[in-house]
RNA sequence: GGAGAGGUAGUCAAGAGGUCCAAGACAACGGUUUGCUAAACCGUCGAGGGGUUUACGCUCCUCCGCGAGUUCGAAUCUCGCCCUCUCCGCCA
């Protein structure tokens, strides 16, 4: 959510900058409610001054015992007026939070303006490999080997849920572990946190009420579904006023991801590439606004450190304007190679979202004791997401027999070396 | 799921229709004193929003779990909901 103080004051420029995102965003609307607003304010505040002097004179009349009927009918006709500019004023206020829950977030100045493929690659990292017999896919390399069975993971829940049979369900269960205490090992505090959350978390978030669509709702108890471990995470100070003295926080967390998907997927998706289901481990960080984007730099080196143990050729990706999600400033992808698809994916995703998500959620902190509290910037970055990278892991760790080589690292947890 | 008890500022806690500001304590911060630290004493000390000011500030409104209601006036009375604790039931 972008202050509304900042629209005020810098409308023209705010505006330009949200139109590199979205042309059609148009402010105009929510500066004309602001200033209603705060005429509603001003008429409603001078009548309730007048109000609370008038019980107070009551108050004062009845101890002395004088009479104050006429007063009090007075005071009756004054509450009731107070009583419509409060719900008009209340009807304003949800005008605006509706319009400003919708906005997207101001882009930082170094990310580039354009569509979606107009991205910038920052930089590859290894050797784009070079296959020297014929190549499998994963889902060829794993019906071969029987691991994984979308057939009956179909049966039991419908179309895009994987399941993950012998080799898989161990490199998959090693994959996170290998992450999870990778990260915690690195200063993050591990977390396993509710893989459900309400609506008001996901507002936080802002995957509510943009997304709704994107996410699973459990009806009976109002509980949405987790989509990504960032929007429970960054509920985890809501409300609260942290010390500057423990920032910058940072979590590592591992969850199941579960998402919708709605709309249809070609041939290039099909797989491990685009599922209902999926496993992460998620790092988030609390931090000053002076150092987010120095820590942002740190998320994805962390990212990176885990590609480069699993010795994988991938890239670094600074999306455009008009790419990111909602909540975020600046956004970089990782994109790991599967020469089975001859492209990159996504497997991670890092972000500063600056006060956006800490703003809705009332996160802040103390810059100094006795100094007024101001909203943490936050940020996420998968840490990785794992389906896909068991995909890359197949794909790029295939051998001419068959076997798929398993990365060093992972070795000693799932007690062999090929699968 | 059922019954009971509770939720007040960073923490503890008083307050049970009207005394200008929600008492008090602790913590924190500033100061005095002081070889140093501590103690003692003095002072400051919740959040959000509006107006005003070059600014320090001044001023008004709101907030006692959340939301409605009664009233001239609600932390206080009424109703609904949420959460915590204790016990019972069910359950891995």
């Amino acid at each position: 959510m972008i202050e509304l103080r900042l629209i005020r004051e810098h409308y023209k420029d705010i505006e330009a900058r949200l139109r590199t995102r979205d042309s059609s965003i148009d402010l105009s609307e929510i500066l004309r409610l602001d200033e209603q607003r705060r005429e509603l304010i001003a008429e409603v505040e001078r009548l309730k001054a007048e109000r609370n002097q008038g019980s107070q004179e009551v108050g004062r009349r009845k101890r002395d015992g004088e009479n104050s009927d006429e007063l009090m009918a007075n005071l009756s006709q004054l509450s009731n007026r107070v009583s419509e500019l409060d719900e008009t004023l209340r009807e304003t206020q949800t005008q605006i939070d509706g319009y400003l829950a919708l906005l997207p977030n101001v882009p930082h100045s170094s990310v580039p303006t354009g569509a979606k493929d107009e991205y910038v690659v920052l930089r590859t990292v290894g050797d784009k490999p070079e296959a020297t017999f014929p190549i499998k896919n994963h889902l060829e390399i794993a019906e071969e080997k029987g691991i994984l069975d979308f057939t009956r993971a179909a049966l039991i829940a419908g179309a895009r849920f994987p399941m993950y049979v012998g080799a898989a369900a161990r490199l998959e269960m090693a994959l996170i572990q290998y992450m999870f205490f990778r990260h915690a090992n690195h200063g993050y505090v591990p977390v396993i946190p509710p893989f459900m959350a309400n609506a008001k978390s996901f507002y936080v978030s802002s995957q509510l009420p943009k997304f709704a669509d994107d996410i699973y709702h459990c009806d009976r108890d109002d509980l949405y579904l987790n989509p990504t471990a960032e929007s429970l995470l960054v509920n985890l100070h809501q409300d609260e006023i942290l010390e500057a003295s423990e920032l910058p926080k940072q979590y590592v967390a591992y969850t199941p991801c579960f998402r919708r998907e709605a709309g249809s997927y070609g041939e290039e998706e099909r797989g491990l590439i685009r599922v209902h289901q999926f496993n992460k481990v998620e790092m988030f960080k609390f931090t000053t606004p002076e150092s987010s984007y120095e820590e942002l730099e740190r998320v994805i080196a962390d990212a990176e450190g885990v590609l480069q143990a699993l010795g994988m050729h991938y890239r670094v990706v600074l999306l455009t304007t008009q790419d990111m999600a909602q909540q975020a400033s600046k956004t970089v992808d990782l994109e790991v190679y599967l020469p089975g698809q001859g492209r990159y994916y996504e497997v991670s995703s890092c972000s500063n979202c600056e006060a956006f998500q800490s703003r809705r959620g009332n996160i802040r902190y103390r810059p100094a004791p006795n100094e007024k509290p101001q909203f943490v910037h936050t940020l996420n970055g998968s840490g990785l997401a794992t389906s896909r990278l068991m995909a890359a892991i197949l794909e790029n760790n295939q051998q001419e027999d068959g076997s798929v080589r398993i990365p060093e690292v992972l070795q000693s947890i799932i007690g062999a070396e090929t699968l």
